[in-house]
DNA sequence: GTTGCTGAGTCTGTCAATCAGACCTAGCCT
DNA sequence: AGGCTAGGTCTGATTGACAGACTCAGCAAC
Protein backbone atom coordinates (compact mmCIF):
# COMPACT_ATOMS: atom_id res chain seq x y z
CA UNK A 1 0.00 0.00 0.00
CA UNK A 2 2.21 2.98 -1.07
CA UNK A 3 1.33 6.64 -0.10
CA UNK A 4 0.07 8.52 -2.64
CA UNK A 5 2.65 11.56 -1.44
CA UNK A 6 5.47 9.62 -2.20
CA UNK A 7 4.19 10.71 -6.14
CA UNK A 8 4.90 14.31 -4.67
CA UNK A 9 8.03 16.29 -4.52
CA UNK A 10 8.79 18.13 -1.12
CA UNK A 11 11.35 20.24 -2.64
CA UNK A 12 9.44 23.40 -2.16
CA UNK A 13 8.08 22.61 0.93
CA UNK A 14 6.91 25.61 2.85
CA UNK A 15 7.15 23.42 6.32
CA UNK A 16 10.30 22.69 5.91
CA UNK A 17 11.23 26.17 4.78
CA UNK A 18 9.79 27.35 7.76
CA UNK A 19 11.55 24.75 10.15
CA UNK A 20 14.54 26.03 8.69
CA UNK A 21 13.98 29.48 10.66
CA UNK A 22 12.42 28.45 13.10
CA UNK A 23 13.53 24.64 13.95
CA UNK A 24 15.86 25.05 16.60
CA UNK A 25 15.90 24.76 20.21
CA UNK A 26 16.31 28.25 21.43
CA UNK A 27 14.29 30.24 17.94
CA UNK A 28 10.90 29.91 19.85
CA UNK A 29 11.38 30.61 23.08
CA UNK A 30 13.41 33.75 22.35
CA UNK A 31 9.77 34.54 20.91
CA UNK A 32 7.89 34.30 23.78
CA UNK A 33 10.04 35.93 25.81
CA UNK A 34 9.36 38.83 22.67
CA UNK A 35 5.82 37.88 22.88
CA UNK A 36 6.05 38.40 26.73
CA UNK A 37 7.57 41.68 26.35
CA UNK A 38 10.87 41.05 27.47
CA UNK A 39 12.23 42.78 24.75
CA UNK A 40 16.01 42.96 26.51
CA UNK A 41 19.26 41.17 25.60
CA UNK A 42 20.26 40.80 28.88
CA UNK A 43 16.39 40.03 30.34
CA UNK A 44 16.32 36.99 27.69
CA UNK A 45 19.46 35.94 28.24
CA UNK A 46 18.84 35.94 32.52
CA UNK A 47 15.35 34.60 31.76
CA UNK A 48 16.10 31.86 29.28
CA UNK A 49 19.42 30.98 30.24
CA UNK A 50 20.73 30.74 26.64
CA UNK A 51 24.54 31.12 26.31
CA UNK A 52 25.51 35.02 25.09
CA UNK A 53 26.53 33.58 21.76
CA UNK A 54 23.61 31.85 20.90
CA UNK A 55 21.49 34.40 21.80
CA UNK A 56 23.25 36.70 19.49
CA UNK A 57 23.22 34.50 16.78
CA UNK A 58 19.39 34.07 17.33
CA UNK A 59 18.74 37.47 17.03
CA UNK A 60 20.59 37.86 14.29
CA UNK A 61 18.82 35.62 12.37
CA UNK A 62 15.46 36.32 13.31
CA UNK A 63 16.17 40.30 12.26
CA UNK A 64 18.11 38.92 9.34
CA UNK A 65 14.97 36.61 8.47
CA UNK A 66 12.36 39.77 9.25
CA UNK A 67 11.13 38.27 12.15
CA UNK A 68 12.55 40.62 14.17
CA UNK A 69 13.46 44.15 14.39
CA UNK A 70 15.47 46.59 16.23
CA UNK A 71 14.46 49.22 17.85
CA UNK A 72 16.57 52.25 19.60
CA UNK A 73 15.61 53.05 23.13
CA UNK A 74 17.60 54.89 25.91
CA UNK A 75 17.19 54.99 29.47
CA UNK A 76 18.22 58.32 31.71
CA UNK A 77 22.21 58.18 31.78
CA UNK A 78 22.83 55.25 29.77
CA UNK A 79 23.74 55.29 26.02
CA UNK A 80 21.61 54.06 22.53
CA UNK A 81 20.82 50.62 23.26
CA UNK A 82 18.44 48.07 20.96
CA UNK A 83 15.87 46.27 21.69
CA UNK A 84 13.95 43.55 19.62
CA UNK A 85 10.09 43.91 18.46
CA UNK A 86 8.25 41.69 16.50
CA UNK A 87 7.34 42.43 12.83
CA UNK A 88 4.25 41.57 11.51
CA UNK A 89 5.59 38.60 10.22
CA UNK A 90 6.68 37.89 13.11
CA UNK A 91 3.51 38.69 14.91
CA UNK A 92 2.01 35.93 12.63
CA UNK A 93 3.47 33.81 14.52
CA UNK A 94 1.35 33.77 17.64
CA UNK A 95 -0.41 30.82 16.20
CA UNK A 96 2.79 28.67 16.33
CA UNK A 97 3.66 29.39 19.60
CA UNK A 98 -0.19 29.12 21.36
CA UNK A 99 -0.53 25.54 19.28
CA UNK A 100 3.06 24.25 20.92
CA UNK A 101 2.04 26.07 24.09
CA UNK A 102 -1.22 23.85 23.84
CA UNK A 103 0.59 20.44 23.52
CA UNK A 104 3.31 21.28 25.84
CA UNK A 105 0.63 22.29 28.48
CA UNK A 106 -1.04 19.12 27.47
CA UNK A 107 1.83 16.41 27.49
CA UNK A 108 4.53 18.11 29.45
CA UNK A 109 3.45 20.75 32.05
CA UNK A 110 3.95 19.89 35.83
CA UNK A 111 0.59 18.69 37.50
CA UNK A 112 -0.08 22.80 38.86
CA UNK A 113 -0.43 23.46 35.05
CA UNK A 114 1.03 25.52 32.74
CA UNK A 115 3.29 28.78 34.07
CA UNK A 116 1.59 30.79 31.03
CA UNK A 117 -2.10 31.43 29.93
CA UNK A 118 -2.84 33.39 26.71
CA UNK A 119 -6.16 35.90 27.25
CA UNK A 120 -8.89 37.12 25.17
CA UNK A 121 -8.26 41.38 25.21
CA UNK A 122 -11.72 42.16 26.23
CA UNK A 123 -12.77 39.21 27.85
CA UNK A 124 -10.15 37.98 29.22
CA UNK A 125 -11.39 34.06 27.96
CA UNK A 126 -8.54 31.68 27.32
CA UNK A 127 -7.44 31.67 24.17
CA UNK A 128 -6.86 28.29 22.23
CA UNK A 129 -5.58 26.89 18.87
CA UNK A 130 -8.34 25.12 17.05
CA UNK A 131 -8.76 23.79 13.20
CA UNK A 132 -11.47 24.93 11.28
CA UNK A 133 -12.42 24.56 7.45
CA UNK A 134 -13.24 26.96 4.97
CA UNK A 135 -16.89 25.86 5.29
CA UNK A 136 -16.84 26.62 9.02
CA UNK A 137 -16.53 23.38 10.52
CA UNK A 138 -14.50 22.90 13.79
CA UNK A 139 -11.93 20.13 13.19
CA UNK A 140 -11.73 18.39 16.02
CA UNK A 141 -9.64 14.89 15.70
CA UNK A 142 -7.35 14.61 13.90
CA UNK A 143 -8.39 11.87 11.19
CA UNK A 144 -10.50 14.06 10.05
CA UNK A 145 -7.49 16.03 8.85
CA UNK A 146 -6.52 15.09 5.26
CA UNK A 147 -3.27 16.29 3.50
CA UNK A 148 -3.35 16.95 0.00
CA UNK A 149 -1.19 18.35 -3.18
CA UNK A 150 -1.53 22.05 -3.30
CA UNK A 151 -1.72 24.38 -5.95
CA UNK A 152 2.03 24.70 -5.68
CA UNK A 153 2.97 20.88 -5.76
CA UNK A 154 5.19 19.13 -7.99
CA UNK A 155 5.44 15.49 -9.28
CA UNK A 156 8.45 14.11 -8.00
CA UNK A 157 11.28 13.78 -10.65
CA UNK A 158 13.70 11.31 -8.94
CA UNK B 1 9.04 50.33 31.96
CA UNK B 2 9.34 46.96 33.33
CA UNK B 3 8.03 43.64 31.64
CA UNK B 4 5.70 42.11 34.01
CA UNK B 5 6.73 39.06 32.71
CA UNK B 6 10.38 39.09 34.42
CA UNK B 7 8.83 38.47 37.79
CA UNK B 8 8.03 34.95 36.88
CA UNK B 9 10.15 31.59 36.66
CA UNK B 10 10.36 30.06 33.21
CA UNK B 11 11.51 26.50 34.66
CA UNK B 12 8.69 24.92 34.04
CA UNK B 13 7.98 26.69 30.69
CA UNK B 14 5.79 24.23 28.44
CA UNK B 15 7.07 25.96 25.33
CA UNK B 16 10.74 25.53 26.40
CA UNK B 17 9.52 21.86 27.18
CA UNK B 18 8.08 21.29 23.93
CA UNK B 19 10.71 22.99 21.72
CA UNK B 20 13.37 20.69 23.55
CA UNK B 21 11.55 17.79 21.98
CA UNK B 22 10.74 19.77 18.43
CA UNK B 23 12.79 22.34 18.28
CA UNK B 24 15.77 20.90 15.76
CA UNK B 25 15.16 21.63 12.28
CA UNK B 26 14.36 17.72 11.11
CA UNK B 27 11.75 16.87 13.63
CA UNK B 28 8.30 18.36 12.17
CA UNK B 29 9.65 17.76 8.43
CA UNK B 30 9.83 13.76 10.08
CA UNK B 31 6.16 14.69 11.09
CA UNK B 32 5.29 15.64 7.94
CA UNK B 33 5.80 12.38 6.41
CA UNK B 34 4.33 10.24 9.10
CA UNK B 35 1.25 12.86 9.09
CA UNK B 36 0.92 12.40 4.93
CA UNK B 37 1.10 8.73 5.26
CA UNK B 38 5.46 8.00 4.53
CA UNK B 39 6.16 5.80 7.03
CA UNK B 40 8.83 3.91 6.21
CA UNK B 41 12.45 4.67 6.76
CA UNK B 42 13.94 4.87 3.15
CA UNK B 43 10.92 6.31 1.69
CA UNK B 44 11.00 9.14 4.04
CA UNK B 45 15.01 9.32 3.96
CA UNK B 46 14.72 9.43 0.49
CA UNK B 47 12.26 11.81 0.51
CA UNK B 48 13.52 14.22 3.29
CA UNK B 49 17.19 13.93 2.10
CA UNK B 50 17.82 13.51 6.10
CA UNK B 51 21.02 11.77 6.67
CA UNK B 52 20.53 8.09 7.73
CA UNK B 53 22.32 8.51 11.05
CA UNK B 54 19.99 11.78 11.36
CA UNK B 55 17.13 10.23 10.68
CA UNK B 56 17.49 7.13 12.82
CA UNK B 57 18.23 9.30 15.62
CA UNK B 58 15.10 11.54 15.61
CA UNK B 59 12.64 8.61 14.98
CA UNK B 60 14.26 7.00 18.10
CA UNK B 61 13.61 10.11 19.92
CA UNK B 62 10.18 10.38 18.56
CA UNK B 63 9.80 6.93 19.73
CA UNK B 64 11.08 7.33 23.20
CA UNK B 65 8.84 10.65 23.35
CA UNK B 66 5.78 8.26 23.03
CA UNK B 67 5.12 10.83 19.87
CA UNK B 68 5.93 7.88 17.40
CA UNK B 69 5.50 3.87 17.69
CA UNK B 70 7.49 1.21 15.99
CA UNK B 71 4.17 -0.86 14.32
CA UNK B 72 5.92 -4.44 12.63
CA UNK B 73 5.06 -5.30 8.59
CA UNK B 74 6.16 -7.81 6.33
CA UNK B 75 6.12 -7.62 2.16
CA UNK B 76 5.79 -10.38 0.52
CA UNK B 77 9.36 -12.38 0.46
CA UNK B 78 10.59 -9.91 3.28
CA UNK B 79 11.29 -10.37 6.44
CA UNK B 80 9.47 -8.54 9.52
CA UNK B 81 10.16 -5.01 9.15
CA UNK B 82 8.97 -1.13 11.03
CA UNK B 83 7.03 1.52 10.53
CA UNK B 84 6.58 4.64 12.54
CA UNK B 85 3.33 5.72 13.46
CA UNK B 86 1.49 8.21 14.95
CA UNK B 87 0.82 7.70 18.68
CA UNK B 88 -2.29 10.26 19.89
CA UNK B 89 0.40 12.40 21.50
CA UNK B 90 2.17 12.84 18.04
CA UNK B 91 -1.60 13.36 16.52
CA UNK B 92 -2.34 16.25 18.86
CA UNK B 93 1.02 17.50 17.09
CA UNK B 94 -1.30 18.48 13.75
CA UNK B 95 -2.34 21.90 15.11
CA UNK B 96 0.94 22.68 15.26
CA UNK B 97 2.32 21.38 11.65
CA UNK B 98 -0.91 23.01 10.54
CA UNK B 99 0.20 26.41 12.11
CA UNK B 100 3.85 26.14 10.55
CA UNK B 101 2.21 25.62 7.24
CA UNK B 102 0.27 28.91 7.36
CA UNK B 103 3.15 30.93 8.50
CA UNK B 104 5.51 29.18 6.08
CA UNK B 105 2.27 29.41 3.15
CA UNK B 106 2.10 33.35 4.05
CA UNK B 107 5.81 34.52 4.06
CA UNK B 108 7.55 31.63 2.31
CA UNK B 109 5.95 29.86 -0.65
CA UNK B 110 6.64 30.14 -3.98
CA UNK B 111 4.46 32.28 -5.97
CA UNK B 112 2.57 29.25 -7.38
CA UNK B 113 1.40 28.49 -3.91
CA UNK B 114 1.60 26.00 -1.52
CA UNK B 115 2.47 22.34 -2.19
CA UNK B 116 0.63 20.78 0.70
CA UNK B 117 -3.05 21.57 1.29
CA UNK B 118 -5.37 20.35 4.37
CA UNK B 119 -8.81 19.15 3.87
CA UNK B 120 -11.40 18.45 6.23
CA UNK B 121 -12.99 15.30 5.54
CA UNK B 122 -16.52 15.26 4.78
CA UNK B 123 -16.83 18.85 2.89
CA UNK B 124 -13.13 18.78 1.52
CA UNK B 125 -12.71 23.08 2.83
CA UNK B 126 -9.52 24.17 3.52
CA UNK B 127 -8.08 23.53 7.15
CA UNK B 128 -6.70 26.02 8.79
CA UNK B 129 -5.46 26.85 12.29
CA UNK B 130 -7.68 29.94 14.24
CA UNK B 131 -7.20 31.29 17.30
CA UNK B 132 -10.38 31.04 19.76
CA UNK B 133 -11.42 32.13 23.57
CA UNK B 134 -13.46 29.89 25.66
CA UNK B 135 -16.39 32.74 25.23
CA UNK B 136 -15.95 31.33 21.58
CA UNK B 137 -14.63 34.47 20.03
CA UNK B 138 -12.13 34.27 17.19
CA UNK B 139 -8.90 36.45 17.85
CA UNK B 140 -7.91 37.72 14.78
CA UNK B 141 -5.32 40.10 16.14
CA UNK B 142 -1.68 39.14 17.74
CA UNK B 143 -2.47 42.09 19.68
CA UNK B 144 -5.59 40.88 20.86
CA UNK B 145 -3.52 37.84 22.53
CA UNK B 146 -2.77 38.72 26.17
CA UNK B 147 -0.30 36.23 27.82
CA UNK B 148 -0.47 36.31 31.46
CA UNK B 149 0.76 33.73 34.31
CA UNK B 150 -0.79 30.50 34.34
CA UNK B 151 -2.02 28.15 37.30
CA UNK B 152 1.60 26.35 37.06
CA UNK B 153 3.14 30.08 37.76
CA UNK B 154 5.61 30.40 39.67
CA UNK B 155 7.82 33.65 41.49
CA UNK B 156 11.43 33.77 39.71
CA UNK B 157 14.00 33.29 42.82
CA UNK B 158 17.00 34.51 41.03
C1' DG C 1 41.43 63.90 33.18
C1' DT C 2 40.44 58.85 35.50
C1' DT C 3 37.61 55.15 37.22
C1' DG C 4 33.47 52.40 37.56
C1' DC C 5 29.36 50.51 35.71
C1' DT C 6 26.70 47.63 32.68
C1' DG C 7 24.39 45.96 28.52
C1' DA C 8 25.80 43.79 24.50
C1' DG C 9 28.61 41.78 22.42
C1' DT C 10 33.34 38.82 20.95
C1' DC C 11 36.91 35.32 21.77
C1' DT C 12 38.98 30.70 23.03
C1' DG C 13 38.98 26.04 23.79
C1' DT C 14 36.19 21.93 24.55
C1' DC C 15 32.49 19.07 23.45
C1' DA C 16 28.57 17.45 20.77
C1' DA C 17 25.91 17.03 16.67
C1' DT C 18 25.63 16.96 11.70
C1' DC C 19 27.04 15.38 7.52
C1' DA C 20 29.03 12.57 3.47
C1' DG C 21 30.30 8.42 2.31
C1' DA C 22 31.27 3.84 3.18
C1' DC C 23 30.32 -0.41 5.29
C1' DC C 24 27.48 -3.94 7.75
C1' DT C 25 23.37 -6.86 8.95
C1' DA C 26 19.60 -9.99 8.36
C1' DG C 27 15.93 -12.36 6.37
C1' DC C 28 14.17 -13.38 2.04
C1' DC C 29 14.94 -15.02 -2.79
C1' DT C 30 17.32 -17.83 -6.51
C1' DA D 1 26.46 -20.21 -2.09
C1' DG D 2 25.36 -15.16 -3.93
C1' DG D 3 22.10 -11.17 -4.57
C1' DC D 4 18.83 -7.92 -2.82
C1' DT D 5 17.23 -4.25 0.15
C1' DA D 6 15.54 -1.87 4.26
C1' DG D 7 17.56 -0.24 8.21
C1' DG D 8 20.90 0.53 10.38
C1' DT D 9 26.32 1.58 12.16
C1' DC D 10 30.98 3.49 11.55
C1' DT D 11 34.65 6.99 10.38
C1' DG D 12 36.50 11.32 9.72
C1' DA D 13 35.66 16.14 8.64
C1' DT D 14 32.95 20.13 9.56
C1' DT D 15 30.00 23.03 12.12
C1' DG D 16 27.52 24.68 16.00
C1' DA D 17 26.73 24.80 21.08
C1' DC D 18 28.55 25.81 25.29
C1' DA D 19 31.29 27.64 29.52
C1' DG D 20 33.96 31.02 30.87
C1' DA D 21 36.58 34.92 30.14
C1' DC D 22 37.41 39.17 27.97
C1' DT D 23 36.25 43.57 25.40
C1' DC D 24 33.84 47.73 24.18
C1' DA D 25 31.37 52.03 24.58
C1' DG D 26 28.64 55.59 26.41
C1' DC D 27 27.19 57.27 30.62
C1' DA D 28 28.04 58.70 35.54
C1' DA D 29 30.84 60.21 39.43
C1' DC D 30 34.99 61.89 41.23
Amino acid sequence: MRPAALDWSVENCTIARAMAVLGERWTLVVLREVFNGVRRFDDMRVRTGIPRQVLTSRLAALVAQGVLRRVPYQEPGSRVRHEYRLTDKGLDLWPVLVAVLGWGDRYLADPEGSPLSVGHRGCDAEVRVTLRCAEGHEVNRPRDVLPRPGPGARRRTD
